[in-house]
DNA sequence: CTGAAAGCGCTTACAG
DNA sequence: CTGAAAGCGCTTACAG
């Protein structure tokens, strides 16, 4: 019923040569071996009349190589609320991909759901990529774990579990930016400041407090409180830790208190800049009350353009050991933050 | 030097099996032909010991199905400051091909470059897919019509010069918004209101054009001014078209209006809404200056899901006809709108 | 229940 | 300069 394709073939007997000629003569290979123009030209010909075109898979299968680079993504990308958007990455990743001259295969199965078969068959699908990005910080160990195992040319953007040496890693170094953004803070008058967190244990909040404290300490009569989400649970409970420590600046460290953080100073009625400055040491452009915020930008674009290049180099086989590649952060400064007034 | 992966021979030969026997376990077709659960079992054993995967080039191959979904955008994502970004279509598209169990391709290389080649050599990698989502409005026609011609199963998103029945296009409708954008502005007591575009030939503009005088026209003593890119060019011009015809409420067809108007009205110190409501029948949400303007929303992420949904009927041959799908927009109320105070 | 064979559509030595 | 053959790694009738 359905039109068959020409094929490779059906080309050669059109142009009245073999196969390997038509591959020959279509594949630009002219340098290697040399064909005669008349052979050439009928080939082209009859390429051009059967409307020819190779089929890539099976150039693929005998290549050995597909030219595709992967991207899975270990965040849920759904719902569309999700603060976890790959999209600044797969920006970058595609800008840099084109450059490179490979196409980029979006991974849509979940990881999770394909570990069932007992020999893995669900990772087949990496290997259709001749090398793949993976994005997510602290990814499930397992899964990593099985997926390094396989020995695919891999590049993870975020951090693992997994010692740096074993895996390539690309990630932002937070200590700078977050020490410019405290520095800033200080440098308006502030003095008390407020540094809020979910998880301290987390390599990259670690970074952050860093940065924060080796600003705090060059600064004459600067202190810093260290708030948790405990603190956001009750508004009363926020608005003392606040006046008890004549907090007037604020860090927020963590993505996932930016929405209640909002939320709590909204209800106490607080005036963003006048009665709190507010920098976001971390922030999700596509979601901001304020239009031109105090924040850190990640540069996740430039993230996924270095996880390529990596990549690239991993796959051609370039790079012997591994390691955790960091990219810098940008301190912008918006209208969050004004000067201290007593 | 590179340890090659282990073959479906290697598992047969490990498991003492044909090539056949391996192919059938693995692929869990065991209602089909019927194997012993020792074989089976030994068939895994192997397997699982040789780490093996299949190789899904060669499945897709001789399978003649890839499950990939392609995706090419005809504008430009690059540079990054670029209006036109397709990641909220491709959000609805990731999302619906995770459904439907294909993953997606997306396409790097320019097929304006790709088509040098006398017999269109670069339009192959669009026979990776099964089928592929083209977006772009009024894409080259010339390229489009290659691209028809090769009888590939294509959607495109976005509207073309071509006939709606030798195309599937998915579109929004306009007119509807439009025309909900107008009643509100109307409801809020203005009657002066000026409608800026820059081109209205184009057909989502007369579209828009037509959802704005209905409502224009069924209401008493409302009057419609068109205003286009000319009148931007010099605040003088601007000013003098807003007084003229005493316009109290603009609505902005025109995307790429968008940069220039913001600035003219800043500059004229225009208030909004307070001196003017101001409308968005177009907007990219990732780039407003207005925390909830009053905006008709588009729903990229829907078009995609239809896109999909689409495709993946024409790939399965159920389709006879092509069409023009229409997806609705969304008129969202947000505070560039205020009463009309004369 | 399992094996041997053909074939998916290409590329690339290898002969001539 | 060109053809015949082997092979990329699978799946799927077809015999037994």
């Amino acid at each position: 019923m359905k039109s068959k394709r020409p094929t490779q073939a059906d080309v050669a007997r059109r142009a009245g040569v073999s196969r390997g000629t038509v591959s020959l003569v279509l594949n630009q290979t002219e340098y290697r071996v040399p064909i005669s123009t008349e052979t050439r030209e009928r080939v082209v010909a009859a390429a051009q009349e059967l409307g020819y075109m190779p089929n890539p898979v099976a150039q693929m299968l005998v290549r050995g190589t597909t030219r595709i680079l992967g991207f899975y993504s270990f965040e849920e990308t759904f719902p569309y609320s999700s603060e976890d958007f790959y999209y600044p990455y797969l920006m970058g990743i595609e800008r840099e991909a084109t450059n490179q001259d490979y196409n980029v295969l979006l991974f849509t199965r979940k990881l999770a759901e394909l570990t069932q078969n007992g020999y893995s068959d669900g990772m087949s699908s990496f290997r259709l990529a001749d090398g793949s990005i993976l994005v997510g910080n602290y990814p499930n160990p397992i899964i990593l774990e099985a997926l390094l195992k396989e020995g695919l040319p891999l590049v993870l953007i975020g951090r693992s579990t997994f010692p740096t040496n074993v895996i390539d890693t690309i990630v932002n170094d937070h200590r700078p930016c977050s020490y410019a953004a405290t520095r800033h803070l200080i440098d308006l008058g502030h003095r008390q400041l407020g540094f809020i967190v979910d998880d301290l244990n987390l390599a990259y909040h670690k970074e952050r407090l860093f940065g924060v404290r080796k600003a705090i300490d060059e600064a004459a009569g600067a202190k810093l409180t260290i708030l948790s989400r405990e603190e956001l649970s009750s508004l009363e409970n926020f608005r003392q830790a606040l006046r008890r420590n004549e907090i007037s600046a604020l860090l927020c460290a963590d993505r996932k208190l930016f929405t209640p953080m909002i939320e709590v100073l909204q209800k106490l009625a607080l005036r963003i800049p006048q009665d709190l400055s507010l920098v976001f040491l971390v922030i999700n452009t596509w979601n901001m009350p304020f239009t031109t915020p105090t924040y850190v930008k990640l540069n996740r674009g430039i993230k996924g353009k270095v996880a390529v290049e990596r990549l690239v180099q991993r796959i051609a086989g370039t790079l012997d050991g591994h390691e955790q590649i960091q990219v810098p952060c940008e301190f912008v400064i918006g209208n969050t933050t004004a000067a201290f007034t007593r």
